[in-house]
RNA sequence: UGCCCCAUGGUGUAAUGGCAACACAUCUGGUUUUGGUCCAGGUAUUCUAGGUUCGAGUCCUAGUGGGGCAACCA
C-alpha cells in the first residue's frame, strides 16, 4: 500500500459525503451546468464547469448540460454551439444530449396552474412600474397588489389568455402569492411569468409567455432530479424561493448550494463588459487572445489541461476571492514546459558575422526538442557564417551581471559554438547594426574540447536559412489590478496600451514554416507561442505569445 | 441603517475542539549549453472584544470590515 496523503474535502464534498452516508437519493449524485446561451463562456465559467463535472465524476455521478433559455430576447443558437464546443474542449462530457429549459415550458405551465389552484399564484395586471413601487425597499415592507385575491378560476382563465397572446406585453404577469412584507425581497410575490411576443430560438412562436429564472431554474433541476444544484453566491438569497416552489409543488427536492465565483485580477469578467470590449473594437472579437474567454484562451495557446489544473488550484469556498493572474500563468507554463518543443526564433534580429567561419559553409547541428522529455527526440538545425541573435542580447556598455554578448565577452550559442566578441558597427544615429565575433572550432556542442566556460547561452538562427514570421506579443489587457473596481471611473480608462505588439519581421528556424494551426512551441529563452487559428496561412504561420518564460534577468533589472 | 453570506501569510486554500499547513508569489543558495526547468532553504498568517472549555483559527455573543439582495435579466 502506498501512502496517500488524504486530500482534504472542500465544503461541497463534505455535504455530499454526508448525504452519501445518510443514503440520500439512493446515494446518487447528479449535477448540472446551466449556462444561458447569451454570450461566450469565460474562465470564470471554466471553474463552474470544472466544479460541477469533477464533483460528479469523483462520486460516480452524472452532469447534465442544460441551456437556461427562458429569455428569447437575449438568447441565440450560435451561443449554444460555442458553449458546447468550449465545454468539450475543456475535456468534459455531459450526460446524454444537451438539455434546455425550454423543453420544460409545458411542464412549467402546468406547475403554474397547480400553484394557482392551490391559491399560491395570481395574475397581476399592473404595470412594471406599479409593481416595482409596491415592492417596498429592503427596510420597508411592500404593499399587496389589488389583484392579489382573484378567484382561482379567474386566474386560470387570465393565465390561459396570456399564453394565447390575447394581452399585450407588459400588461399582465403571473406572480407567486407569498409575503409582501418578507425581509427577503425575493419572497415579496415574485414574478413567475411575463408576456413576451418574441420568437424563441427553439420553440419559435409557440409561446407568448416565458417563465422567469426563479420559476424555471429550480423546477428544471427538479425535473432532471439533480441532487446538488451548484451555483454562485449571488443566488444565495434566491434559495428560500427555490425551496418554496419545490415544496409547494411537491416535486423532487434538488438542493441548491452556493460557492464563490472566480475573479481574476487585471481583467474584467462580466459579459456586459466583455461585450463592450468587443463592440467598441478594443479587441478583435470574443476570441481575441487578450480576452478571458475560453475561446480566447484556446486561441492564445492555453491547454485544456492547464485550465483544469488552474481550476483545481484556485479551490472552492464561499469567500469572495481575487485570484492572481500569475497563478493561471503558472499553470500554463507548468504544462507547456513538459510538452512544448523548443525551437529557435529571434524576435528582434541583430546580425552577427563569425569572421573566422568559412564563407559559404553550412553545417547541420543536432539539438534536443525538449530537455524535459527525452522521447521528444532531436532535430537538425542549419548553422552558417552569418546568424541573427536577439538585439537585447548584445550591449555596448554592459553591466557586470550581463551574461550575454558585449565587448570582451564570450558566450555559447545554444546547441552550436562558443563565440567571442571582436567588433561591432553602428549606423548614423547610433543603432547597432552588426556584430563581429570569432568562434572556437573545437567548442561545438556535444563535442566541446575547448575547455572554455561561457557564462551565458544565446538563441540564434542562421541568416541564410531563417524564415520571416509574424509574431503577436500579447500582454494583459488592463494595467490596473481591478479595472472595474474604481468608483466613478470607467474600466476602459485602465486599458493597457501595450497589450498587443505585432512583430512582422521575426526570424524563425526553417522547420517552423510547416507549423500548423494550434501547434505550441517554446521559443527558446523567450516564452511559449502557438500558431494563431485566424491569421495564419499555409506556409505562413502567425505566432501568438501565450506566456513569457519566467525571467530572472528582467526582474533583476527592475530593481 | 432590514435580511442573507463571508473573515487564516502578499494571493488563494487546508487544519472538522488538541503542534496553524499546502500551493502560487517573494527572497537566498545550488545545478544547468534556456537568466527556463529542477533541487535545497528563508521571510510571512488566524479582524477585534468578551464568553464556553483543561485546551478555541474552529463553538457562543457583540462589534468591526467586506460582499450580496429592491430587472417583466440569469
Amino acid at each position: 500500500m502506498s501512502e496517500t496523503t488524504e486530500k482534504s474535502l472542500n465544503f461541497i464534498e463534505q455535504i455530499i459525503e454526508e448525504d452519501l452516508k445518510n443514503g440520500k437519493h439512493d446515494k446518487r449524485i447528479h449535477t448540472r451546468f446551466p449556462p444561458e446561451p447569451n454570450g461566450f463562456l469565460h474562465i470564470g465559467h471554466a471553474k463552474a464547469i470544472y466544479v460541477n463535472f469533477m464533483i460528479a465524476q469523483k462520486y460516480g455521478g452524472k452532469t447534465n448540460l442544460r441551456f437556461d433559455d427562458t429569455n428569447p430576447v437575449k438568447e441565440d443558437t450560435k451561443y449554444v454551439e460555442a458553449i458546447k464546443r468550449d465545454i468539450q474542449w475543456l475535456g468534459f462530457e455531459w450526460e446524454g444530449e444537451p438539455l434546455y429549459t425550454s423543453d420544460y415550458f409545458g411542464k412549467l405551465y402546468a406547475f403554474a396552474q397547480d400553484l394557482i389552484k392551490k391559491g399560491l399564484a395570481y395574475v397581476d395586471d399592473q404595470s412594471a412600474e406599479e409593481i416595482a413601487q409596491q415592492k417596498g425597499t429592503p427596510t420597508e415592507p411592500g404593499k399587496e397588489s389589488p389583484h392579489r385575491s382573484r378567484s382561482v378560476d379567474e386566474n386560470l382563465d387570465l393565465l390561459e389568455r396570456m399564453k394565447n397572446g390575447e394581452f399585450d406585453e407588459g400588461s399582465h404577469v403571473l406572480r407567486a402569492k407569498i409575503d409582501m412584507a418578507h425581509s427577503n425581497m425575493h419572497m415579496r410575490d415574485p414574478l413567475m411569468y411575463r408576456i413576451k411576443k418574441v420568437t424563441h430560438h427553439r420553440t419559435g412562436d409557440d409561446w407568448c409567455i416565458y417563465p422567469m429564472y426563479d420559476f424555471a431554474h429550480g423546477q428544471s433541476d427538479s425535473i432532471e432530479e439533480i441532487t446538488h444544484s451548484l451555483c454562485s453566491l449571488e443566488f444565495e438569497v434566491h434559495r428560500p424561493l427555490y425551496n418554496w416552489f419545490i415544496e409547494k409543488l411537491e416535486i423532487f427536492p434538488s438542493r441548491q448550494i452556493e460557492f464563490a465565483r472566480l475573479n481574476l485580477n487585471f481583467t474584467v469578467m462580466s459579459k456586459r463588459k466583455l461585450l463592450r470590449l468587443v463592440e467598441e473594437n478594443v479587441v478583435d472579437g470574443w476570441d481575441d487572445p487578450r480576452m478571458p474567454t475560453i475561446s480566447a484562451l484556446r486561441r492564445r495557446g492555453y491547454t485544456p489541461e492547464s485550465i483544469r489544473d488552474f481550476a483545481e488550484r484556485v479551490g472552492l469556498a464561499k469567500r469572495n476571492n481575487i485570484i492572481d493572474l500569475g497563478l493561471l500563468e503558472f499553470s500554463i507554463r507548468d504544462h507547456l514546459n513538459k510538452i512544448a518543443p523548443r525551437v529557435m526564433a529571434v524576435l528582434r534580429p541583430l546580425k552577427v558575422v563569425i569572421t573566422n567561419y568559412p564563407e559559404g559553409k553550412t553545417e547541420m547541428l543536432t539539438t534536443e526538442n525538449n530537455p524535459e522529455d527525452e522521447s521528444a527526440g532531436t532535430r537538425e538545425l542549419p548553422f552558417g557564417r552569418e546568424i541573427y541573435i536577439e538585439q537585447e542580447d548584445f550591449m555596448e556598455d554592459a553591466p557586470k551581471k550581463f551574461f550575454r554578448l558585449a565587448p570582451g565577452k564570450i558566450v555559447r550559442l545554444k546547441s552550436a559554438y562558443i563565440i567571442e566578441y571582436v567588433d561591432h558597427k553602428k549606423d548614423a544615429v547610433g543603432n547597432i547594426t552588426e556584430v563581429h565575433v570569432k568562434y572556437f572550432e573545437n567548442s561545438r556542442s556535444g563535442q566541446d574540447t575547448s575547455g572554455i566556460k561561457a557564462k551565458g547561452t544565446l538563441h540564434w538562427v542562421s541568416a541564410e536559412h531563417a524564415q520571416d514570421a509574424e509574431v503577436r506579443m500579447y500582454d494583459r489587457l488592463f494595467n490596473d489590478e481591478a479595472p472595474d473596481g474604481h468608483k466613478g471611473r470607467d474600466f476602459m480608462e485602465f486599458l493597457n496600451p501595450d497589450s498587443l505588439e505585432i512583430i512582422t519581421n521575426a526570424k524563425v528556424e526553417p522547420s517552423l514554416v510547416e507549423a500548423k494551426e494550434g501547434d505550441r512551441f517554446q521559443f527558446q529563452r523567450l516564452g511559449y507561442f502557438c500558431v494563431d487559428n485566424t491569421y495564419s496561412e499555409p506556409g505562413k504561420p502567425v505566432f501568438n505569445r501565450t506566456v513569457t518564460l519566467k525571467d530572472a534577468w528582467a526582474k533583476m533589472q527592475k530593481r
